[in-house]
DNA sequence: TACATTGTTTAGAACAAGCTAAACGATAAA
DNA sequence: TTTATCGTTTAGCTTGTTCTAAACAATGTA
């Protein structure tokens, strides 16, 4: 299938929001979902998103609904329609503050516990340079975690 | 292969550095090595380094190139052999940082661009609520761009 | 020079992610 | 109740990534 020559600003822009997610390690399909979203005047329905991103309803579904768990969009409902309409929350700033600092979170809580429960099991065979850099570490991550509070304070 | 029931710290912290590293949409190598050299007390060489982690030596030449790419890992010449030696930077906050602004940049940087170029291809045919939302986008690029010189400040 | 030792590159196997199309299930309308 | 209209789930295809094993290249040594 040859690109169409003449695309319009949503289906472009919706390319580049999908390159960019791709580049955070999301996957093209929330990008361009969201992308397409952000233009919008008003919201679409799962059938306006498939049909203009030329992707299945299933996948549509499955990655509105990631946005969502993330809060990225909002479910809209229209009179007269059965059908589930979305917006997105354009506050991009608020978003992915909040969803940096809850993966860091995570994962530095998540590493900490592990380093612990490490030297506990491995305890009286651990070399005296090993514990050292161990522990420096885990106060490296304490500082980090401290830190998350202050993200974004400059924006 | 069934795993062995006693394992050394270095090797249970490599494999939690693996796993951490695959978090971050790292590869598991890059973590396993970077993880196994942190805790030496002096240089391991390649072939040490792929027999204590069980991976092949292909795999750990490119991953530590690439460690070696990002400043993570030293190379250290040991006199009387002929092999390659690596010992980590622990510098593991400079590190990040480092990569966290360099990469940042580059993506912001790109995207401002490819917006700037999708208004000048599509300028007329531009709905006045679009290219509002659009400025938007570029002007939070242009403040978080200026907010990456002070990421780190509180650490 | 011939050989041994080391790192790199390559071919392909194994695996994981992402997507489509179709089956399915639920719900509202007739 | 039956039918039509939706969203969700599933099975399988495609693609990209990561890894191993082996071939290869480079370099020092005998």
């Amino acid at each position: 299938m040859p690109a169409p020559l003449l695309v319009s600003l949503d289906a472009e822009f919706a390319r580049l929001a999908g390159e960019l997610a791709e580049s955070f390690s999301f996957n093209r399909s929330v990008g361009q979902i969201y992308g397409l979203l952000y233009l919008q005047e008003s919201p679409l329905s799962l059938e306006d998103i498939g049909q203009r991103l030329s992707m299945s309803k299933g996948n549509a579904s499955i990655n509105i609904r990631l946005l969502e768990s993330w809060g990225a969009v909002r479910p809209v409902s229209v009179v007269g329609s059965r059908k589930d309409f979305y917006e997105a929350n354009r506050d991009i700033k608020e978003l992915a503050l909040r969803r940096v600092r809850e993966g860091l979170t995570k994962r530095f809580d998540r590493a900490d516990e592990q380093l612990t429960r490490l030297l506990k099991n491995k305890n009286g065979s651990i070399p005296a340079g090993a514990a050292k850099r161990v522990h420096e570490l885990q106060s490296l991550l304490s500082k980090s975690r401290k830190a998350l509070g202050f993200v974004g304070k400059w924006l």
